[in-house]
DNA sequence: TGACTAAGAGAATCTTAGCTA
DNA sequence: TAGCTAAGATTCTCTTAGTCA
């Protein structure tokens, strides 16, 4: 289709293996639309390190009083 | 010029004005010399929640304790 | 049938040239 | 001079058509 209005599903298919080959990439608007369906951060997808993606995964679902044990660590850490 | 093998000073000025004027978006390459460049991971820039961008912005300089610790309050939390 | 690729179409940014305060 | 904009050049992805196992 002429307008790109969503994803079209007749070209998925070609397009994940481009992605997963390394040809391209997905653009923004897909990147946003596919984290919007998994339900996960856009920031998630460009994480390298393992454990902070593991909390950018989980961290929305936190409690207010976790969150701020978090924030307490990090921002303790980061003055010296 | 033509091939693009880096970030070219002399179109610096309408490229930082089409990016806050929100007519273009910079592609992803230049986000991530840019980010090379602030000290930053990629995903810091693409965080719409404050609290987590401090934390994206802090983490890889944590101790592995303070690491550990942040972890453990993460993935208890995602467990329920 | 499903996974994958090539090549052209289409859409996005980058560059140049020029305008405005 | 610095900040900003328009429009074409360039580069990238997306789609189609097709091959291969």
């Amino acid at each position: 289709m002429g307008i790109q209005a969503g994803i079209d599903p007749s070209s998925a298919s070609p397009r994940m293996n481009q992605y997963e080959t390394g040809k391209h990439r997905p653009d923004p608007k897909t990147i946003e639309k596919l984290c919007e369906v998994l339900g996960v951060p856009v920031a998630y997808l460009y994480c390298e390190d393992d454990g902070l993606a593991q909390i950018i995964e989980h961290y929305s679902r936190l409690t207010k009083k976790d969150k701020e044990k978090v924030l307490k660590i990090v921002s303790q850490n980061a003055k010296s």
